[in-house]
RNA sequence: GGAGAGGUGGCCGAGUCAGGUUGAAGGCGCUUCCCUGCUAAGGAAGUAACUGCCGUAAGGUGGUUCGAGGGUUCAAAUCCCUCCCUCUCCGCCA
């Protein structure tokens, strides 16, 4: 959530920065009449308060020196100010829940570093490490959902059969890989990451926190009985581990890793990149996810960066850095870096990080603070994420990238610790 | 799933089954100061968050918050309803 304060003491900054997110000007004058409406109704219905509360007070002295029998029309009295406070006090609460609402349907406020733009055209390639186009053969453009099923490392068949589609079942080797991606993806942050297994269905509250709710329902899966949602991304239980807590400033920055499945529905992108790997109603991610104060958000958020790109890097995968465009930016973000692998049998590039930092949206909507050292009160932390490595597209870029000619798939050597031996997949017989 | 007991400030813990200067006794902790050769002990004061308005500021002045949300009342930590969480016993279970 943004800042409702911001919407009074600087609206051309908030205007600037929603409109360059496809936010109509409209909405932002009616969120403006909205908010100034609310306040002069929560002004007049302080100062009813104020005289009930005064004239409260006086009975109670009364009741006091047992001259309770006086108290009568100062009742009167605040029973008839009583009824003019319940009907501001309807029209504030309308209003409140108005503006409230939606402020939680509105994205965050882009970041000026954040490049302008509305479309994934206007995203920006920051850089491309190790893709030449000339080093491939014809053995590796076979996309892994022929190669792997081949092999038998792959069961999506039998995944659709037992789920449906866009569901994925790893066999033998193809199971093994997915595990040594998932504890190398671990393993290689956990030098300043704690490491946590949240739980992966939560209330309606937690995914609210982090943005998904309310206006991203459809995308999530619900069980009604229970009214429970299955975590879409790690990064929703982590965000809230410290919701409605006051942190020290010492405390920070907080560094937390958590290996999940994540769950969507994928409600909007029916029929797009159905095939294999590509796009999945289940996979595991490994997430890591910091908490900074605004000072520190900065540097964390590169550091998050280096460590995603990193895995990609020594999985000796090729990959590009998008610097996410204004309107391109998911909802919370003010500012994210993209990581798209390349994956020859598909020709296609994949993104498998997403690296934001959400400045103080999640953390309004969440409520976590810490207090300043030396300071006075409380401030809002920053909170800032991204996937230290998204399963299943790595895994569909490795066993593209590393098909040999005979169709066998090297195994690359930083996960040959975690393979049991096998450096190599073999080939079809 | 059944039965019972609870949820109060940074922490512990009164207050609730007589509704009224109770934003909340007392203690611990913390901060500042005093005392002491140092430390310990002792003494004094201060010590919640969010938020409206006024003020350059220090601050002043309203409102809200005693698990959450509703209700009763002139007035709710206290009474009523719903929900959440914790603990104990029983049942079930990896």
């Amino acid at each position: 959530m943004i800042d409702p304060r911001l919407l009074r003491s600087d609206p051309d900054l908030v205007r600037a920065g929603l409109i360059s997110r496809g936010v109509s000007s409209s909405t932002i004058d009616e969120l403006i009449a909205l908010e100034a409406q609310g306040r002069t109704l929560d002004g007049e219905r302080d100062d009813v308060r104020a005289q009930v509360n005064a004239l409260s007070k006086q009975i109670g002295e009364l009741h006091r020196d047992g001259r309770g029998d006086e108290a009568g029309e100062l009742q009167a009295q605040s029973r008839s100010l009583g009824d003019a406070e319940k009907a501001i006090d309807e029209r504030a609460t309308t209003i409140g829940d108005a503006l409230r609402r939606r402020l939680l349907e509105l994205p965050n406020l882009p970041s000026p570093d954040a490049p302008d733009g509305s479309g994934e055209d206007a995203n920006v390639v920051v850089r491309i490490e190790g893709f030449d186009e000339g080093r491939y053969g014809e053995h590796h453009r076979v996309p892994h959902w022929e190669s792997a099923v081949e092999l038998g490392i792959l069961d999506l068949e039998r995944a659709a059969k037992i789920s449906g589609a866009m569901f994925v079942l790893y066999r033998g080797r193809g199971a093994r890989l997915q595990r040594a991606l998932v504890q190398f993806g671990l393993d290689r942050n956990a030098d300043a990451f704690e490491e946590v297994r949240p739980p992966t269905m939560v209330r309606t509250d937690t995914l609210m926190s982090t943005g998904q709710l309310p206006k991203f329902a459809d995308d999530a899966y619900h069980l009604e009985r229970d009214d429970l949602w299955a975590i879409p991304t790690a990064e929703v239980p982590l965000t809230s581990l410290y919701r409605d807590e006051v942190l020290a400033e010492t405390d920070l920055p907080v560094r937390l890793m958590a290996h999940t499945s994540c769950f969507r529905r994928e409600a909007g992108s029916a029929g797009r990149d159905t095939r294999g790997l590509l796009r999945l109603h289940e996979f595991d991610k490994v997430e890591i996810l910091a908490y900074a104060t605004p000072d520190q958000a900065h540097d964390m958020h590169a550091e998050l960066l280096r460590r995603a790109e990193g895995a990609i890097a020594d999985l000796g995968l090729p990959y590009r850095i998008l610097d996410l465009c204004t309107g391109d930016l998911g909802i919370s973000s003010a500012r994210t870096f993209d990581i798209e692998v390349y994956a020859p049998g598909a020709d296609r590039w994949l993104e498998v990080s997403s690296v934001s930092w959400f400045s103080d949206y999640q953390a309004r909507r969440a409520n976590i603070r810490f207090r300043p050292t030396g300071g006075k009160g409380t401030e809002l932390v920053h909170t800032l994420n991204g996937s230290g490595l998204a399963v299943p597209r790595v895994w569909a870029a490795l066993v593209e990238t590393y098909r040999r000619a005979d169709g066998s798939i090297e195994i690359p050597e930083v996960l040959h610790p975690y393979m049991g031996g096998t450096t190599v997949i073999p080939g079809p017989v």
